[in-house]
Parts: structure tokens; sequence; C-alpha cells
DNA sequence: CGTCGATGCGCACACTGTACGCAGCGCGGA
DNA sequence: TCCGCGCTGCGTACAGTGTGCGCATCGACG
């Protein structure tokens, strides 16, 4: 304080307290901004907070972000960085799909609020990340030689994006309720039991998947989930390679 | 106002005035929701607008709903029911499940809110209208001979899911844009264009695209790309198919 | 007639995104 | 060396949000 009232004696003394910090960039808000993102979901992103977080105003911000929604925007797309695309010809171009859309429900599942706004705003971003991943799966379906190679980019990725978000709120309303997702699921037994009850076929599958609860890693279930309905796309699509 | 500081001599003939008027009721409540986010998205939807709708203070609706995220959640239970799925036996079961997908994007198309809050709470709802609507497509598949309906329930909805969302997306920044959908296209396609130059597969997709939309109208497009994924996946399931 | 439960409402609180105008700093020109 | 200007950050302010709380009213029932 005495340092703010009379600033001179100590004003180069100031000067060199942090080199380091990087003042205020459009970088770091991107990616203190996911950071709060990651953890506390969409809803729990303010302005506010994330000056605070930053040792800034909320309005300073909007030097480097035209928007709140800008904002969300960027982060959306540099996350779409984090997808790596194989080479067409470093494998298989099923192997080379696969790896693509696990590595897309990966990053979804490690920011579960992209689902959330996706949803809000579509795929039409048009980052220049995304655009990187649309490109080189265009490059692996067309090595593959498929006719149209961005039919089969919608047709997969629009699955991968159902299932993922799917899967991101899931897993969002667990850790909200503090539980591992194996207590959740046993938790919340009774009443999904009630809601199908009367219903015959969901019961039965209900009682499947019950049991494969009881002797397998949730975890896994829902990755072999993903799994089995993405082998259905390829083998669907694979029935349209010439020849 | 001489009636309000007054009320008596007006009293009774007040009790008349609107023997329609149904109070506030949870069902009214959720209607009135609905129409609000139909005209204007979710983000247009707030508590005070909803109750001067129903001329009514914001406060009054929470004797009725809990808070406004049950309110969301009712109306997503309620658009479900506008899914009706065929019987097993009305028709061939590729008929009955396109029937279904095509009427759950119907749905999501006229409701485009939908994807943005299933995007943030999932396809947990478990209400009892998204219920009946598995049981049914259960039955649909069962009825097929599907060893696992709900692996192939989730796979075709999470399919549908992803891609009437981005639609429904893309369809809400048109209208907001006041432009028609074919006006839209073309008035994206300069800058369309340069986020995919340099980029080879893409360039090539882009211009087919360009010359689809300029011969055929966009809605067909859109729900021509729909089918073709729908294809793709109902023919990776028939694989599955016990002989 | 008296009471009680249900319903609606006004107020208040904490919080949001963001427009606006001012304060300070560093740099180019005189 | 000094001046001025543009860039950056901030404080204030405004309109709007969800919702908790306590009061007023009103219909039904004992």
């Amino acid at each position: 304080m005495a340092a703010k009232t009379n600033p001179i004696p100590s004003v180069w003394a100031r000067r060199q307290r942090e080199p380091e910090q990087p003042a205020l960039s459009r970088e770091t808000i991107v990616r203190e901004a996911i950071a709060m993102l990651d953890a506390d979901g969409v809803e729990a992103l303010s302005m506010r907070k994330l000056g605070a977080r930053l040792n800034a105003g909320a309005t300073s911000l909007y030097r480097h972000v035209a928007t709140k929604d800008e904002l969300i925007e960027l982060a959306v797309d540099e996350v779409f960085g984090e997808i790596p695309v194989p080479d067409p010809g470093a494998s298989d171009w099923r192997a080379g799909v696969t790896a693509t859309c696990e590595a897309f429900r990966d990053t979804t599942l490690r920011h579960r609020w992209l689902g959330s706004v996706i949803g809000q705003a579509g795929l039409v971003y048009l980052g220049p990340n995304l655009i990187t991943v649309s490109e080189r799966m265009a490059a692996l379906f067309s090595a593959a030689g498929f006719p149209e190679p961005s039919r089969a980019i919608d047709t997969t990725l629009s699955y991968v994006l159902g299932m993922s978000t799917t899967e991101a709120a899931f897993l969002t309303t667990v850790m909200r309720s503090g539980q591992t997702e194996a207590e959740f699921i046993t938790g919340l037994m009774p009443s999904a039991q009630e809601a199908v009850a009367g219903h015959e076929f969901l019961s039965g599958a209900f009682a499947d998947a019950a049991a494969a609860a009881a002797v397998t890693d949730p975890a896994e279930l829902r990755h072999e989930k993903f799994a089995y309905g993405l082998n259905v796309i390829l083998d669907g699509l694979s029935l349209r390679l010439p020849r």
C-alpha cells in the first residue's frame, strides 16, 4: 500500500518483479479459459472470474477478445488442435479413421464442455484446427478410394459427436454427484429399474446392462459401446468402396 | 387502478372475466416455455419473460416447477413425445427404423434448441417419453432379430443426434442472419473458399458442394446427407443380423 | 363462521456480459 | 530532451438473470 501511494522509490524495482508475467494476451486468455471450462464446466466460466484468475479486471479481457462467445469459439478450436490425424499410408484406412475418432472422443471427454457449446453453435465454426482435422480425414478417405470423402466424414463425425456428447454429459453429472462412476450407476439403478418397469424390451436390456456393469469397469463398457457403433459405421462405409 | 384500490364493486364481475384462463399449471408453463424456446432459442428463455407471457410474475412459476433446469427437462421430454415409432410388423425393420430416425430429426429441426440442451445434460433424462421411444425402437430391432437391440439403438440415435444437432445449429445461425438458407450459403462462400484454400482435399469437396448447391434446394441436400449416413449405419447393422 | 392449505406476487440478493471513459505506460518524432 | 499519441488495463454503471423469502389472497372444508 505504501508503494502504491508513493510509487517513486520502488518504481524500477517493481518493473523487474515479474518479467515472466506476459501481461494479457489472447493466447493466455484462451488457455486459462480452457482450464476453467475443464474444471467447472461452461456455466462456471465468467469474465470476472477469468479476469481474476489472470490478475486482471473483467473488462480488460475485452481488449483481446470481442465477446465471450468469441472467446469460447477460440477455446473450441484450440482443443480441436489436440486431435491428431494419422497420415494416409501410415496404416490401413480403417485403423487411421478409428484412431482419429478415438482421439476425437478422448478430446471430448477430456473437455466435457465441448458437447454443450457445439450443440449451441454447431460444427460451423470453421476454425483452422477443425479444418485441418477435416482435411486430414479427407485425405484418409480419399486415399482409401472413397468417391465421396466428405459424406464419409460427415457420417463418422456426426456419430462420434453424438456419442461423445452423451458420454461427456453423463460423466459430468457423475462428477457433480461426487461419486465414482460405479457408485453412481449402482445408486441410479433403483430409479432406472422403476423407469423401465412395464417396458418389456427395455427391461431385458436393463437386466443385461446391470449384469455387465457388475463385472466390468464402466469406462471400458462405454468405450466398447463407442467402438461397436464406430465399427458398424466403418462396415457400412466399406460397402461403398468401389469394387 | 380504481378497481384495484377498491376491489369490492367489481369483485364478482371479475371472477367471470376469463373462465378459460387456467391460472397457472405445470402443463401450460411447459407448453409456453416450448413456444418461447422455439421462437427465440434457449438463451432467450427467462423466467421473467415466461411469467409475463402467462400474465404472472416470474416467481409464481416456482410453485409448479422446482427450477429452470427442471422446466427445461420437462420441455425436452415433452417434445420427445412428438416422435412416433411404428409398430414392429407394420413394415420392414429398416423402414420402421428409418421412419423413427426421420421423425427424430424432424423434431430436432422443429425445436432447434433441443441440441443445445441435450449437449448440456445428455440423453440421461430418463423422461417417460424418451423411454417410450427407446422401448419401441427396441421392439423394432428385437423383432428384426437383432441380438443386442440396445447397441443398435445407441448407435443409430447417436448418429441422428449428432447430425441433427449440427443441422439445427446451422439453421439457427441462418435464421439469425435474416436470410434464406440459399442466400446465406452463397454469402458464406467467399470466406469458406478462403478457409479451405491450400487444403487439397477440402478444396475438391468444396467445389463439389458448391456445384451441388447451385442446382439443388439446400434443405434437400441436407436431408440427402442425413439419409446417406443413416443408410450407412443400417447397412452396417444388417451385417450383424444372424444369418 | 373460522381456519387452513395452496397459490401468486413483490422485494431483495448475488451475479452475469459488456459499453464507456479515464489513467498510465512505452515509443516515435521534434 | 521533451511531447504527444496509441495501446493497454481498469472502475463504474446498466440492464438483465435465477431464485429464496415472507406476505396477501382465495377456495374448500370442518
